[in-house]
DNA sequence: AGCCTTGTGTAGCAGTCGCTACAAGTCAGG
DNA sequence: CCTGACTTGTAGCGACTGCTACACAAGGCT
């Protein structure tokens, strides 16, 4: 039985990994170590705190969703403003998706609750899809930082409304777009 | 020194108001107690547990929040949709919604992670705040009932936005309707 | 009068929380 | 081989969690 050598770098994916399942609103080192294989104590031990491992769980979800977003989604533009949005909520509407939402309106939550750490990530992860975005608009756009902030708006909206068992609300609100 | 006799009723309002100020994530029977003066015994003994009290502050909250809406809002009817959205927007910007809105994301964050009183709840409001929407578009709105879907996806993909520290591509997504 | 329902205080249970003290193990460099 | 830094296990602390057992008081009922 040989033990590896565990560091923040090696322990983060597993812990992603876990509060993906599990979410942010509940964690509890126990429960996490014990799915990383180590120990609350090892835990405390790597990142010194809760909240530093909570920190850094954030900045590597942030990493993670960006690169979930260039590898599950097309490459090339949209044909228009609500095709573009209509693309997005399909494919995060996807099951595979479900788990990352369940960690990203706890993060909201927080940010609602006054939590700096959780609006710093919030807010990065915003900015990142904004760019996301206006790289996937059509060319023809008038105004793609403009239509961008239009898009994402819409996007998150139907996303919440999905969250809340009201998808068909948030379906038919990708309308307000310009086709 | 005589006790007032206590009730889920006469409680409620005390019960609400200490979980707008502290959300519903963190909730617990003894600083809840605490505020409404009373004991976590009692809470137990009129609710039957934390459960069913959540759930009973879940309807109450919603009465709550219905009633606010009626009144904190203009009665007539607004020029355009984007007008609309630009209201409700504007008005739920304004402090007094803040705790609210803390109780909010922690109710949206509960459906994401799967727990079906909380999915009852938001989509009870959803639908109450669509029925609203539906009474304030300009009666000129050629299907107010698609106009209030996409107007209700853009007020809260704004308000999301709003919470996690980017208001403005939120105030900017609003364009996304016709004006 | 006796009883029974309803409400309430006190005390405590078993469990979890983040975190720490202490001891011991591994391993590289001298 | 010795030493000192890094890593880990065991055990536990004090605080908190939802909830309950028990006693008791007040008031309406027969």
């Amino acid at each position: 039985m040989n033990t590896v050598r565990m560091s923040r770098e090696t322990l983060l994916p597993a812990l992603a990994a876990h509060v993906m399942q599990n979410g942010l609103g509940s964690l509890s080192l126990r429960p996490l170590a014990r799915s990383a294989g180590t120990s609350d104590r090892m835990l405390i031990y790597h990142f010194g705190s809760k909240e530093r491992l909570v920190e850094a769980l954030l900045d590597f979800l942030a990493l993670q969703f960006t690169q979930a977003l260039d590898t599950a989604f097309p490459a090339q533009r949209s044909v228009s403003r609500r095709a573009c949005a209509q693309t997005v909520f399909d494919i995060t509407g996807q099951p595979g998706f479900a788990p990352f939402f369940t960690v990203w309106w706890d993060i909201v939550a927080g940010c609602a609750a006054g939590d700096r750490a959780y609006l710093d990530a919030a807010g990065r992860i915003m900015d990142r899809l904004l760019d996301w975005v206006v790289d996937h608009l059509p060319e023809s756009d008038p105004d793609p930082a403009e239509g961008a902030r239009a898009v994402l708006a819409v996007i998150e909206g139907a996303q919440m409304l999905r969250a809340v068992g009201r998808g068909s609300i948030g379906q038919a609100g990708l309308s307000a777009l310009e086709d």
